[in-house]
DNA sequence: CCTTCTTGCTACATATTATGTAGCGACACA
DNA sequence: TGTGTCGCTACATAATATGTAGCAAGAAGG
């Protein structure tokens, strides 16, 4: 596949967490764990495909698992998404463009 | 070109930096202002197509903006920078897959 | 004026990646 | 033997990224 692999750990989390859907896939398994179906929806509909390639790259590198109930983050994973949830309150005080 | 846009702060967020390159381009700003050619070089040569994409779509957000020495995070976007600090200190922790 | 730098950025053909839709095989319940 | 769910796959089409070349503008020197 000639994938190199970044070498320091802060950059092999940013070419994961860069990729398109994870940051998303991670906010919305924040709270209660969720079936793959379940998890499209709340994706807006995002193709089974990539859903099962990002969910696959995430398993692999032990950030969600899938348990009786469904997708989950990891114990690992639960503090990466506290970090999100700082995200969500900068972003609440963000000073974004109002639609072009 | 019928792009939707997020409804909630977090999501316009994650939206943004769940792009390609972008959270590589705020974190390779952290430090001092760079020159686009300069950027693109610690951007693993990425093509200046898409270089200048994100930089047009963080300043449109009012996240990095062009000085005399280059481009550099906004005042804004350094906070979010800092959030990225502790991603970094996460990932020194984060149990990595050793590689297929 | 004429080179020779460097700057940000654009053009465009090619390659990679995502989307959308249909559906498979396994399991549960009736 | 139906009817429902589950995780997941196939595959054609559309969107996005890559790689390379090069343009226009500005500064510095001769």
């Amino acid at each position: 596949m000639s994938e190199k692999k970044a070498q320091r750990p802060i950059m092999a989390l940013l070419d994961i967490l860069g990729q398109r859907w994870v940051l998303r896939i991670i906010w919305e398994l924040r709270d209660a764990p969720l079936t793959f179906r379940a998890l499209r929806e709340r994706c807006d509909q995002i193709s089974p495909t990539v859903l099962n390639q990002r969910l696959a790259l995430l398993r692999e590198n032990g950030l969600v698992e899938l348990g009786d109930a469904g997708y989950q983050p990891t114990q690992s994973c639960r503090e990466l998404g506290g970090i999100l949830m700082q995200l969500s309150d900068w972003s609440k005080s963000w000073d974004q463009p109002s639609g072009s």
